[in-house]
DNA sequence: ACCTGAACACCGTTCAAGT
DNA sequence: ACCTGAACACCGTTCAAGT
């Protein structure tokens, strides 16, 4: 708050004319992020193309924005939701309602869209949240080491990770993204049509 | 700090003698929970029956020690981890030896092994941080509403939520989690056999 | 060797007082 | 209506001093 204040060149005691306290402001900020995926003009454009290209964009809007915001979206993923049937990073009713009618309409049944949404919030917060930290984190790999080690003997234990370590820090994300949320669209269909 | 003297009947500063701060004293709380899924005797069992019989009971041994403690896994999925080779939850440069050797000594490319370890990982992260979270969110889905609303005059807008909502707040983790591992295993047994 | 008291530099928040 | 000063109850941390 006292920071906050600074930044607006006001003291920190004037914010809680316009703000009930610290947790409320933070609630706001995850709100804006969320509205910001509403926005998103990728994802809302009106002619979906079935429920796959829905769920397709849906997913890259929800990316783009954690990207965008890798200090912030830990907030999004992490802060204790409203109401049980609102998962990060999803959490939202409007959002929740657009997911639930987009598969309906597409011949889900109730419980088909409901395990829809619930694979799918998953799949995003692990994902991106691993992701976002990763880029969060620009750790020279140094930091592991003690005083007088070098990286070679540290890893001297561990054979595998020291032959693989090129291969285990480079960065895959958005492929594996693509390949998993791919999968994930796979499976959804598959359950689609066993309860259908 | 001060809490911690208290609970131990001693003043805050006499801990400095022991731990360097309080970061460090966090990442130890870490650490420890990483050594409790290092001893869990159903994941070191030693007879290996094949690698997703390790993959299996590796996942039921984290999401174990995961329900165990879930206020301080939270801590586990989200602090920065001390080298990008090491993806919470499995952050820890044993876990990550065993994992890769257990997949080579099946067969498993350099790349696959990888490919595995990262695609465990974020199923692992995404399915125990928010089945987690639900569990410490204990939330009266009353702490939504404005003073004078009801439930279902607030849900109104959203109809499919209002009439889902049952459904939508019914815990299914447990088989969730049962059938994306499933999913998972396979999609891991696909990548294997293409590169090999 | 281990603990303590006093102190420093921070927090979020309340409230009476200012304009 | 909006902002401020002083104050309260907290933090983590340092350091000289105690046993």
């Amino acid at each position: 708050m006292r920071r906050l204040g600074d930044l607006l060149g006001v003291e920190a005691m004037s914010l809680y004319r316009h703000v009930p306290g610290r947790e409320d402001l933070l609630d706001a900020v995850v709100a804006a992020i969320v509205d910001e995926m509403q926005e998103d003009p990728e994802v809302i454009e009106s002619p979906r193309d079935g429920w796959q290209d829905f769920l397709q964009r849906l997913a890259h809007g929800v990316r783009r924005v954690a990207l965008r915001h890798p200090k912030v979206f830990p907030l999004v993923a992490s802060r204790p939701p409203e109401a049980p049937w609102l998962r990060p990073p999803l959490r939202d009713l409007r959002w929740v309602e657009t997911f639930l009618e987009a598969l309906q309409q597409e011949g889900f049944s109730d419980e088909a869209a409901v395990s829809a949404y619930r694979a799918f919030t998953s799949f995003l917060l692990g994902h991106l949240l691993l992701e976002v930290s990763a880029l969060g984190a620009d750790v020279g790999p140094l930091d592991v080491l003690e005083d007088g080690q070098d990286l070679d003997t540290s890893l001297a234990p561990y054979p595998e990770v020291g032959r693989l370590r090129a291969a285990l820090s480079e960065d895959h994300s958005a492929v594996e993204f693509e390949e998993a949320l791919e999968e994930l669209l796979n499976r959804i269909a598959l359950v689609r049509s066993e309860t259908s």
